[in-house]
DNA sequence: ACCATAAACTGAACCGGTTTAGGTTTCCCA
DNA sequence: TGGGAAACCTAAACCGGTTCAGTTTATGGT
């Protein structure tokens, strides 16, 4: 019994329903399990459904329903950044695991800056491209916020947004958006009481950008970490987090009369800049200088000393907010999640300062 | 004269229609100028829709066109070994310049394993939800060639495939789909010459996976290279192309009685790992040991010594790729594009041998 | 036996475009 | 003046679903 052979002319509803002897609206019903459907018919229109290998089609459903089952992601980033930051390769493969088996596709735009980024977001929309968003690598006063709220774009956020105006509160005064967050101000701040234990006083600091919500997030949390040890004032150098730039702050860093011994880096790519700037010196890891990163790259196990590191798990991340942004599409609003802190992980980057004399200028 | 307040409903073509006087079929044909308005009307017809702010339904246009007006990627690589890997950022932002302007979207599937890309594309084709796919990571007898065939899916491979059976071939005999390639033989090529001219002669291959199409041509230009310098055998090992086994690699080549003083890696991540293992071993680079990568990835001039590799150029593929699958959807059939080779960047990972007397043996 | 009500189901409108068959004009030339 | 072709345009079908008003059928209460 061939039902199989295409007749170069797609199987539609009208088929699936003159097979169930049935009309092609309570097909409909049947396939969205709707009430009003009695289980005979619902079971003739299924197995008629599965004989002819019926699939509804997309597009008509989407021209119907007005959705169009996929979610957008628009990365705002040189190549140059994105290129040396896994984040994305994790967190994509994160957030496919969970679309991929409810049938919802990825839209992704890579865009070099934030005005193309506005405008891709208002583009997708204007075409219906997406049901929903993943809004990353939040700044200070976003003005993806109000956007997104102006076009009406169900969103999550990676992280909690900071700075809304009132207007783009919701009523109860909370981001208009759920937030899945990780924590990762323990991280650095347990990097920071790591290197103090081992008798670093003078630590510095290469931040991300300040106007990147988790570049000065750790920059604070580094502050913060720095006073609870009791220590004097630390360097801070603020970076775009590129690795080019991470390689510049150390070298500026090293270039001083009385360098700092152990330099906290805001993520790995540049910490392993440092490292080869380091090494460029002469310096010895960690006798003369102790590195500690962030983000817990492959890369980290494998640089020469192993990076000490911050561990995120940005596949897991991606999950999460797949889960989230399809909850609030399907329910119209969502809990946020918070997700485990990132951790310290020890490797062999970071280690007691060669002399303590040095240290404290005794 | 205000147009713009949205009555809560969407402008239509319909209202388009009724603005300029006629009928919506003909404003259809004015906006994808078709033959059969006249100058006037359709003069009439853009303005009335230029006043609207009238933007055809992307939905609509897809279900009666059949179109879906994006383009598709399957990446079928580990997170791990993806995110090490910053081809695909750039090879995106690349694509993604291309696609943007002409309105169209990348639909973006990161799958782990082969069976689930096979499963994607035929979803992604039942469900219509791109015109045409780019072919990423070629491998020997690529099954998803003689599948992409069957379901009619437009393709652009990137570099040539191999291994076609007659029936996927094309009736002149070549790949059914057009090859935007770059020739990456030269640079390993130059990789080798430039070794054995500095002093080298047992020069080692940490080759990437031999089902990859891009793993096996290195390590047959890497063969024909010796061979051409006139050097004796050279050793290879292969791998998956995954930092990890870079390194593993270079520790089991550096572990043996008479170690290679050279090792030329096929991409960066395995020589940035081999250049770890290098330093961990407590051998100087590149007194005592020389490295050459392969991507020129932005790590690359950041390590100590920076690395001398061959530098690609992803984003210049990736717009190379999506101008001629674009071509091809419109046209019917495009030209192979060959892109210039990769050619070899010196840096400071590769240099004379220390002792010419270890190196030969005498 | 009869009416009320719920459940099951149908038919048609609708989403917003494209496409085609056919109908007017207009113009040209015999 | 008429005939024919070309140019322009309209109306309606079509893409393939969803949805909803309304009809039929089954159930139940009195």
């Amino acid at each position: 019994m061939s039902v199989e052979h295409d007749s170069r002319q797609r199987v539609t509803i009208m088929d699936v329903a003159k097979r169930a002897g049935v009309s092609k609206g309570l097909v409909s019903f049947a396939l969205n399990d709707r009430p009003g459907v009695s289980p005979e018919s619902r079971e003739r229109i299924l197995t008629a459904a599965r004989e002819l290998g019926w699939t509804p089609s997309l597009r008509a459903r989407s021209l119907s329903t007005r959705r169009s089952f996929a979610l957008g992601l628009v990365v705002g980033r040189t190549p140059e950044v994105l290129g040396a930051d896994p984040f994305f390769p994790s967190f994509i493969a994160g957030v496919e695991s969970i679309l991929a088996p409810e049938g919802r596709a990825l839209v992704l735009s890579v865009v070099p800056d934030e005005e193309a980024e506005l405008r891709t977001y208002r583009s997708l929309v204007a075409d219906g491209r997406v049901d929903g968003v993943f809004l990353s690598d939040l700044r200070h006063n976003d003005p993806r916020i109000p956007l997104l709220v102006e076009l009406g774009l169900p969103a999550v956020t990676l992280g909690r947004p900071e700075g809304l105006t009132p207007t783009d509160l919701n009523p109860a005064g909370r981001s208009p958006f759920p937030a899945v967050s990780i924590d990762d101000t323990v991280g650095i701040a347990e990097s920071v009481r790591y290197l103090a234990g081992l008798g670093h006083s003078r630590i510095a600091h290469v931040a991300g950008s300040a106007s990147m919500l988790h570049g000065s997030r750790r920059r604070m949390a580094f502050d913060d970490a720095v006073r609870a040890a009791g220590l004097a004032e630390c360097q801070t150098i603020e970076t775009d987090f590129s690795i080019g730039a991470g390689a510049a702050a150390t070298r500026r860093l090293l270039d001083q009369d009385v360098p700092p011994t152990a330099i906290v880096f805001a993520n790995d790519p540049m910490a392993i800049a440092g490292l080869g700037v380091a090494h460029e010196l002469g310096l010895r890891i960690p006798g003369d200088l102790s590195i500690t990163g962030f983000d817990d790259i492959n890369f980290a196990r494998y640089v020469y000393p192993p990076l000490t590191t911050v561990s995120t798990t940005p596949a897991q991340w991606g999950r999460a907010a797949a889960r989230t942004l399809l909850f609030l599409m399907e329910h119209g609003s969502a809990e946020d999640v918070d997700l485990p802190a990132a951790r310290l992980t020890v490797r062999g980057s970071a280690g007691a300062p060669a002399s303590a004399a040095i240290a404290t200028g005794t």
